[in-house]
DNA sequence: CGCCCCGTTGAGGAGAGTCAATGGCTGTGG
DNA sequence: CCACAGCCATTGACTCTCCTCAACGGGGCG
């Protein structure tokens, strides 16, 4: 995790280079960002509900969840945020945060002040597109938990989940291998799936047993991916994983700086 | 119906106005736009999954579902386009849609190429913003619909749901009522709260027996809101319905050109 | 050492699902 | 103008997935 934070901003150049051509005189003018380093401990909160933050967030290494607390303490996880993750592209639009941000293992992000993040994007109509495949991304996540949740059975749930964060942390770590870092309790995934940590854990049992999977401290070995695929229905299409034409580059010549919403 | 149709594109601008102000030059440009209007019968798709579109829809009229279908034939419905919505922003990313949009009832359709919309973002900072705004909107709408999936009882998800498109409904139309037209079956309303038209039914007819909702061939009144709120732990605040400060007003003159991605 | 958090397992219960029958409404065609 | 098909809402009876409550054990950490 030290490893990962010493690196800079790689994680997300590694994570975004995967889609999006990108030359190196935009990343020069990202690199150029004005950009404090924080650090969160485990549990602490990187966003509050209702707190209005001027700032664009990436995380650089760890794991984050966004959540949201029903009056009567019931906490619903409405996403993950993995490594090379952006977050909070709203905050350009001045709005409060509706739900909150904690950092599940320690995380250190990356601050940047929206004056500034929109000064790039208008710099590059590259780096606006980069961003905003990233949103769309992020955006077609959340309806795939839609899904996930309204019409699968618990262990299609977990499963999908897996192969879902399995895929991302793919992007994020570069590694291709069927095992990923798990830092998530049963509390959380059952919170992130609309099921209780008894049940969760009766599941993965379950799962464990046939085969699917195998767990040591920390981490997850996802040990038959293609039956799990099948099991949960899983389709990677929602993850956009494929290359990204850039709009902007046939819409408008390189050296206009105009046309960030364009390409973005 | 015909009556909304035919005052173009005034659904939009009243719902937006609501929350952004824009000048009337800011509104020539939109009005200006190339456009296409199309009418869609009900049951008809709009966008289909796995399709590229180019263009940028402003739902004038009617209700439409953004849905996903599992290979066995399971369906959840995503979210609800109502009058005003504007749908597929990230069309402009180039990316095909990983879901489709079918029209519930006739609707009517603006349908406007990516290239001209994009001119016209960059041609207007806050209309960028107001764009972004609506944007903004409807992925928090996706959040709160994976907390009602998620962590709630069929009671409470009926009626949050209710809420919600009341209170759209209520953007769309400018009527101040307790009542709102509902085109939805219980296999749609089933469809998109994860639970099965049977127990819809069952679930409803509780909640009219309580005195909580009436219904009328295609319309609902919500009798009792505040309770109906209290009991669903319904908060409008992630509908986002305060009026915008808008960055670009601050961060760049209203002449400048630029700063498209800025404001939005 | 002892506390606390976490995962696991068991027993019993409840909310939602499944299957099936009925009746109303609408549209259509003979 | 009526008969019939098709869709939709409702209701009953039964089932099952998932929840609740509870107890136990292991591991990390002060």
């Amino acid at each position: 995790m030290d490893a990962e934070f010493r690196v800079g901003m790689s994680v997300f150049k590694r994570r975004l280079a995967q889609y999006v051509q990108l030359e190196s005189d935009a990343w020069t003018l990202f690199d150029e960002l004005e950009r404090q380093d924080n650090v969160f401990r485990a549990g602490e909160d990187i966003i509050q509900a209702g707190e209005k933050a001027n700032e664009v967030f990436i995380l650089q290494s760890g794991w984050a969840i966004r959540y949201r607390l029903l009056e009567d303490g019931r906490r619903q996880i409405v996403n993950f945020m993995l490594p090379g993750d952006v977050f909070d592209l709203q905050a350009l639009a001045d709005l409060q945060a509706d739900h909150s941000v904690t950092a599940i293992t320690e995380c250190h992000v990356a601050i940047i002040p929206s004056n500034p993040f929109i000064a790039m994007l208008q710099g590059s109509g590259r780096l606006a597109s980069a961003f905003w495949w990233s949103a769309v991304q992020e955006e077609s996540i959340l309806r795939e938990q839609i899904v996930r949740i309204g019409r699968r059975s618990a262990r299609e749930r977990i499963g999908h989940l897996l192969l879902e964060l399995h895929r991302r942390y793919i992007g994020a770590t570069g590694d291709e291998v069927d095992r990923l870092n798990m830092p998530l309790t049963r509390a959380d995934i059952a919170d992130a799936l609309g099921l209780t940590p008894v049940h969760v854990s009766r599941t993965m049992s379950a799962m464990r047993r046939s085969g699917l999977i195998k767990e040591e401290k920390g981490s997850i070995t996802l040990e038959d991916r293609d039956r799990l695929a099948r099991l949960s229905y899983f389709d990677v299409d929602y993850l956009h994983l494929r290359k990204l034409n850039l709009l902007s580059a046939e819409v408008m010549p390189e050296d206009s700086a105009t046309g960030e919403l364009g390409d973005s």
